[in-house]
DNA sequence: GCAAAAGTGTTGCTCATACACCCATGA
DNA sequence: TCATGGGTGTATGAGCAACACTTTTGC
């Protein structure tokens, strides 16, 4: 990333630096009331500026890969995830966003379902947050994830977003626990049901969840378009 | 812009160029129908590649301006209009959208009012062209004007966006043509106006617009926020 | 049987559409 | 007086929120 001995005049002649952030969203259920919450992984940084502080998982931009190619590098890189949605969140290009070197950040984001989220290993400088208790960040990253989860909540209720964050089987039960995480309230059973089954990119299997102390709840599944993302290029 | 001179192995060795281009829309009323229809300026390439095609207006971002500065520095440069709104559309990087040395563009697309567009002027090299009506351009520029129609479309539906194409009065009907000419489709005169005076954005002149060869329209004025776009940082 | 969640039915409200109709002006 | 768009009234239907009610399981 920046470079911290540049020093004012240095600064003037570089061109600004081009660099990929992704903000990464997966559900984890709370410790204490045992409901899905929304997480992310940080990494510290390890250089000055912001030395010690969490961050945006990030890097600057190679030569022959495409932005959406680099962004999901960098969750490679950083997380071993692969992401189930991948989206260009914002150019961020203000000038005051490094102290050093300017910087212009291209930011995506990026949904992971449980499964793979669980495979995710954390180390001594990656580590999962709760979204609603982030410590300060480095950078303008608190206001970058702010922005994230914004997005976030309007896309889940506008599009089939809520199934990257499920597996290929799931209940009814379950796509409301996304929306009530997501949008932070709770929401009528008996009419979020009628709901989903009004959409058709969901179908009923012949399977039911066994397993809970209650009557089983059937299994559905996604039967809408997989293509994790989407943006004008199709 | 890019150098066309350069062959692959110095591009490989650049980094990706960094470059700012917009999409000013504008109504004008077509000749034939009288009604507004959507356009947009164009500047004529004088360089390799694409030479003599036309494309966005844009440039390289310069070292002491933010995105948007930049942004807005372009419209002025090349038209001579401030827009009465703006944001950030989408940044394009892909390996391939030039042939020469690789650029990563942050576009940005933006509003203009009438009595701003009609004191553009035209050139040589700089023209203006029906949305719907747009040859070959250079690069990706095709892409990138369809998202931002697609954008715009959106956009007016559910945001306030509409009234940055108006002057400071306005009758209903000229709020509705111009939902018309961005939607292209009709739209009851009645309901769409019940649908106006529902919304607490606009309020009531005791003003008449006088000189129709019907009964005089009453003129409205737009009260909500004028901050000329949106985004993140508010 | 009882608790708990799955799943269904019903009612009433809000809002969009369709369209009939009246109003005010110029020619 | 007629044509034209401005402007009002109203019936119909779709969709959603609220909530009562039935079903099926584990204990």
């Amino acid at each position: 990333m920046a470079v911290y001995s540049a020093n004012v005049s240095e600064r003037r002649q570089q061109p600004p630096e081009l660099a990929i952030s992704t903000v990464i969203f997966a559900l984890r259920p709370d410790a204490d009331s045992a409901r899905p919450t929304i997480w992310l992984p940080l990494v510290r940084r390890t250089r000055q500026p912001y030395r010690d502080l969490w961050a945006l998982p990030g890097g600057p931009l190679s030569q022959e890969e495409s932005l959406q190619d680099a962004a999901r590098r960098n969750l490679q890189d950083t997380t071993s995830l692969q992401p189930s949605y991948l989206e260009q969140l914002y150019a961020f290009g203000g000038l005051d966003r490094s102290p050093v070197q300017r910087v212009v950040s291209i930011v995506y984001w990026a949904l992971v379902k449980p499964d793979v989220a669980a495979l995710a290993r954390e180390t001594e400088n990656v580590r999962w947050f709760r979204a609603d208790h982030l410590g300060q960040l480095a950078f303008d990253h608190n206001q970058i994830v702010d922005y994230a989860l914004w997005r976030l909540r309007n896309k889940v209720e506008y599009s089939s977003i809520a199934y990257a964050f499920l597996g290929e089987k799931f209940t009814l039960a379950q796509v409301r626990e996304v929306y009530e995480a997501v949008l932070g309230k709770e929401l009528d059973p008996a009419n979020f049901r009628r709901q989903l089954r009004a959409a058709t990119d969901i179908e009923a299997t012949d399977e039911y969840l066994q397993g809970g102390r209650h009557r089983p709840p059937r299994l559905y599944r996604y039967t809408g378009s997989t293509s994790p993302g989407n943006g004008p290029l199709g």
